[in-house]
DNA sequence: CTGTTAGCGCGTTCAA
DNA sequence: TTGAACGCGCTAACAG
C-alpha cells in the first residue's frame, strides 16, 4: 500500500504538500497540485485511516442504536445512515438494543471511551433521559422518534400532520366510523398519531368513541393487529375504516376482516403506515409513506455537522406523503 | 482520556510494562502486574484503537456482505457476527448487496485498499467467482451459503441432511404425497434441499413426481409461497404434505390451504425451514431450525483465525434440528 | 523482569 | 508556496 511518503517521492514534493493537496487545505501551485494528483492516481493512494484517526483524535466510527433491524422501516433508515457514512469515510457501528435501555446505555459508553465520535438513536424508548444524558456531552441525534421536552437534535416526520392526512383521506371517502389501531409503546409517534386521529374527528364533527381505539403490540406485530381488528369488527357498530399505525398491523387487520367474511376495501377500508410492507398482501395497502432512507442519511449528515462542531437545527422535519392503493374505498354502507 | 503513559506514570513503571500487562504478553512480576492493573482500573484506561491499528497495520474492521438485513435469518446471523466482533474489538461493517454482484465486488475492494482486514459473505450469488477471487489473497469466509467446487472457507449446516430429516418426519407421519416448495435462486442450500427431498423419496420407495415440485420466488416471498402452494393443492391428486424451504414460503402455503378450505395440519401438513418466523401465524410451523446466531459467531471467529494467519478447517458444519410444532400431523386421508 | 527507543502514517506547526 | 520536524498512542525489538 502506498503511503503519503511514496506519493511525495514520486511527485518530487514533501509529504506536507501532498497532505495539502489531498485535503484541499492551504494554497498550492496548480502545477504542483497536478503533479501530486498524478502521483496519487498512479499509486492508487488512499490515506491510512488509522493514522488519520490517531492524529486527529477521532475514531471514524458512529454508533447506531436500533431496536432491531428486521423491521424494514428500521432497515431502510439504517441503509440510509450506512450509505452516507460510507460516503463520508465513516463506519456505522450498529447496536441492536432490543428495547433494552441498559444495553443502549452500555453502547453509548463507547462515546466516553472515545470509541466512537457520535451516535444516532433510532429509538430512545425505555429510558427517557438516556439521549439527553449523552447529548449533553457528545454528538447525539435522535432519528424518527424523540423524547419530548428535551433538546436533543432530532430528525423525523411530522407524525401529527401525517395522521391528519390519513384521516382526511378516510373522511373524504365518506367514512365516519373510523377505528384506530395503535400500539402499546410509549413512542412519541404513537401518541402523535393518536392525537391526530382525535383532532381530525373533532375537526369533522365526528364523535370520538373510546371503544374505537385498540392497541396492537409494542412492536406492531401482525398477530396483534389481527386481534385488535377482530375486536373492532366484532363491535355492534363496527368501524367502516381502520386507521392502523403500521403496515404489519394493517395486514393483520386485513386478514381479520377477511376471516370474518368482510371484503377489503368494499366492506371495510384499511390504512397502513410507514409504507414499508404495503405490497406484501392483496389488497395492497394505502399507507402513509415516510422518507426512510432520507431520514437515515439526513441524520448522518446532521450528526457529522455536530461532530464537526457546527450547530445544526435542533428539529429537522422531513416531508411525508400518503400513497393511496387498493385497501381504501368510499364508504358504501352509508353508515354514519 | 487516559493514555498508556498516564497508566505507566501512576503505576510507576514504563509504558512497555503496561503494554505487557494489558496485552498479557511476556513475563511480569505479579506485584508489578497488580500495580498496573490497579492504575488501569483507576484511570479507566482503554487502549487507543487508532494507535493500535496504525502500529499493527490492521484496521479492526471486517466487511460483512449480506443480500439484505430484513430477513430475520440474515439478521440473526448478522447479530451473531456483530456480537463476536464487538467482543474481539472489531467493528463489523455491513454492506447490503441486494444480490448485486457489482456492489459486492466494490465493497470487497476495501480489502485491497487496506480498509478492512477480512470479509464474511452471507451469499455469493450472482458471481460465482467473487468469493474465491478475493479469498485467494485475503481472509474471506462464506457463511450459510457457499459456492461448490471452490475452496473458500465456509460455515453452514448440512442442508442435504436437514432435508432428509424433514422428509423423515413427514414420512413417519404417513405422508407419501409430499410436495416441495423450492425457490428460484441458485443457492447451494436450495439445490441441496431438493436433492434431499428426492433422495428421501427414493429411500422410502416413493415415486418422484415432477409436478409436486414448485418454485417460490428467489427471496422466498410469502406471496410466491401462497401461489406455489395453490398450484400444488389444485392438482388432481394434491399432496398431503408440503415441504417448504423457508418459513415465509410455508406461511404462504398455510394461507393458500386455508383459502381453499383445507385445515392445517388435519388436511395438509406444512413444514418451514430456518425456524425464524415459524410462530408468526397459527398454526405454528414445524420448521428446521438453523443455529443462526452461532453460524454468525462461528464465522467471525474463524475469520479472525484466518486474519491471525492460522489455518482453520475449510468446511465447518454446524448442527441443525427439527422443531416440531402444530403444522404437521399424521396423514389422515389414507392417500398413498 | 523491566525500561528505552524506534517507528507505524499522518496533519500541522514553524521556518524559509 | 513549500519543506522539515514533531508527536498522536501504541507495540516490539533490543538493552540492561
Amino acid at each position: 500500500m502506498a503511503t503519503i511518503g511514496d506519493v511525495a517521492e514520486l511527485a518530487g514534493v514533501s509529504i506536507a504538500t501532498v497532505s495539502r493537496v489531498v485535503n484541499a487545505r492551504g494554497r498550492v501551485l496548480d502545477a504542483t497540485r497536478e503533479r501530486v494528483l498524478r502521483a496519487v492516481a498512479e499509486l492508487d493512494y488512499h490515506p491510512n485511516r488509522a493514522a488519520q484517526h490517531l492524529r486527529s483524535g477521532m475514531t471514524g466510527i458512529v454508533l447506531i442504536l436500533t431496536p432491531n433491524m428486521t423491521n424494514p422501516y428500521y432497515a431502510s433508515i439504517l441503509t440510509g445512515i450506512g450509505d452516507t457514512a460510507t460516503a463520508r469515510g465513516y463506519s456505522a457501528f450498529t447496536c441492536i438494543t432490543d428495547e433494552d435501555a441498559a444495553r443502549a446505555r452500555d453502547a453509548l459508553e463507547m462515546l466516553k471511551h472515545q470509541r466512537a465520535d457520535g451516535a444516532i438513536m433510532l429509538c430512545s424508548n425505555g429510558d427517557p433521559s438516556l439521549a439527553s444524558d449523552f447529548a449533553a456531552s457528545y454528538p447525539v441525534i435522535e432519528c424518527s422518534e424523540h423524547e419530548p421536552d428535551t433538546d436533543v437534535t432530532h430528525v423525523s416526520i411530522d407524525n401529527y400532520q401525517a395522521a391528519l392526512d390519513v384521516m382526511e383521506h378516510l373522511a373524504d371517502l365518506g367514512h365516519e366510523r373510523i377505528g384506530h389501531i395503535s400500539a402499546a409503546n410509549p413512542y412519541l409517534s404513537t401518541a402523535e398519531r393518536l392525537r391526530g386521529y382525535r383532532d381530525a374527528l373533532k375537526a369533522r364533527g365526528i364523535r370520538y368513541r373510546a371503544q374505537y381505539v385498540e392497541q396492537g403490540s409494542a412492536d406492531y406485530s401482525f398477530a396483534s393487529g389481527k386481534a385488535a381488528a377482530g375486536r373492532l369488527l366484532a363491535l355492534p357498530e363496527p368501524p367502516t375504516a381502520l386507521f392502523c399505525i403500521s403496515d404489519t398491523l394493517a395486514m393483520g387487520a386485513e386478514v381479520a376482516a377477511l376471516e370474518r367474511g368482510l371484503r377489503v376495501p368494499a366492506d371495510v377500508s384499511v390504512t397502513g403506515f410507514d409504507d414499508v410492507q404495503a405490497t406484501m398482501l392483496h389488497p395492497y395497502l394505502t399507507s402513509l409513506s415516510q422518507p426512510c432512507h432520507k431520514l437515515g442519511s439526513t441524520s448522518m449528515e446532521v450528526l457529522l455537522e455536530l461532530i464537526g462542531g457546527e450547530h445544526p437545527e435542533k428539529e429537522i422535519v422531513l416531508s411525508h406523503r400518503l400513497v393511496v392503493r387498493e385497501s381504501t374505498a368510499p364508504n358504501q354502507k352509508g353508515t354514519k
